[in-house]
DNA sequence: TATTGACAGTTAGAACTCGAACGGTTAGAG
DNA sequence: CTCTAACCGTTCGAGTTCTAACTGTCAATA
């Protein structure tokens, strides 16, 4: 493995794979609850975010409103959210987790805090700066999913 | 933002984010071919690793040998790829690309080089090493989903 | 030889994703 | 005031993913 060939495995090869398992061990506590990856990051930002509008949820999942459409039918179907066309605007509506979803959900951003703590693990403090200035600097020229915040 | 509490984003958050910018950037080139993120790669791989077994796609792909099998059908489906039991083992089938599958995914990786350079475009080649490294340090004790060479 | 267990791949069913087309709603232009 | 354009959300159809159960094949052991 010399400098002037590209590493066999790249940077983004490694960096999905490293996606991939935070998806991995954050699939126990999700399974207990029946939920699958998506439900559960949907549900964990409606807690946190109460009356968001679908459109918000799919800029932030970074999906479709087709797809956050779907999601949610699946949520609603056992009580965990709720959609109301509150407010002025009766084009969109606000999402709201029920007490049985937030209780459901809950800890839930423990656990992913956890998954992210065993990920770094074998990072010492002053590389995980490192690390995440150097994702920073690659996010800030990335297109913007419009990220709430 | 100062030092002892958490980022708003998370390192895993801006992982997440690049994984998905990434996919993105390729998602002209493959849909132009009608193919999906998923089914490039698998056609892509095989060509790089012509007669592979399912086995060994479901591990790199860290996928499921059902979704193989699946992702498969479609590609057999429209003769990009043929499976023959070659070999002495008639449980397992190796995968080979047709020439027209071989046609259609000329360029995959080129195309991914460049998606890759310009998702890394903002870090120089110092920073670049760095990432890699400590994006290595991390993998080196992940759950290994059997990566080949 | 027969049995048992591991392995390769498939199928079935439910859920999610996407693009495209569609119905309501809102706001701005004339 | 009406008409048009933009916007929010839904539905449809095809494709993928997952888990679980199943077929078929090989290999080791008794």
């Amino acid at each position: 493995m010399n400098a002037d060939t590209p590493p066999l495995t790249t940077s983004l090869d490694l960096l999905r794979w490293i996606g991939w398992a935070q998806r991995e061990a954050g699939m126990d506590w999700i399974r207990e609850r029946e939920l699958t990856h998506e439900q559960s990051f949907a549900l964990g930002f409606l807690v946190q975010n109460p009356g968001s509008i679908q459109r918000d949820i799919a800029a932030i999942t970074r999906t479709s409103a087709a797809s956050v459409s779907s999601l949610l039918q699946g949520l609603e179907r056992r009580g965990l959210i709720e959609r109301r066309t509150s407010g002025g605007d009766s084009r969109s509506k606000r999402v709201f987790a029920t007490p049985a979803g937030v209780e459901l959900i809950d800890g839930f951003d423990v656990a992913m805090r956890d998954a992210e703590e065993s990920i770094l693990a074998p990072l010492d403090e002053a590389e995980r700066v490192t690390l995440h200035d150097l994702l920073a600097k690659i996010t800030s020229v990335l297109p913007q999913p419009t990220r709430p915040e």
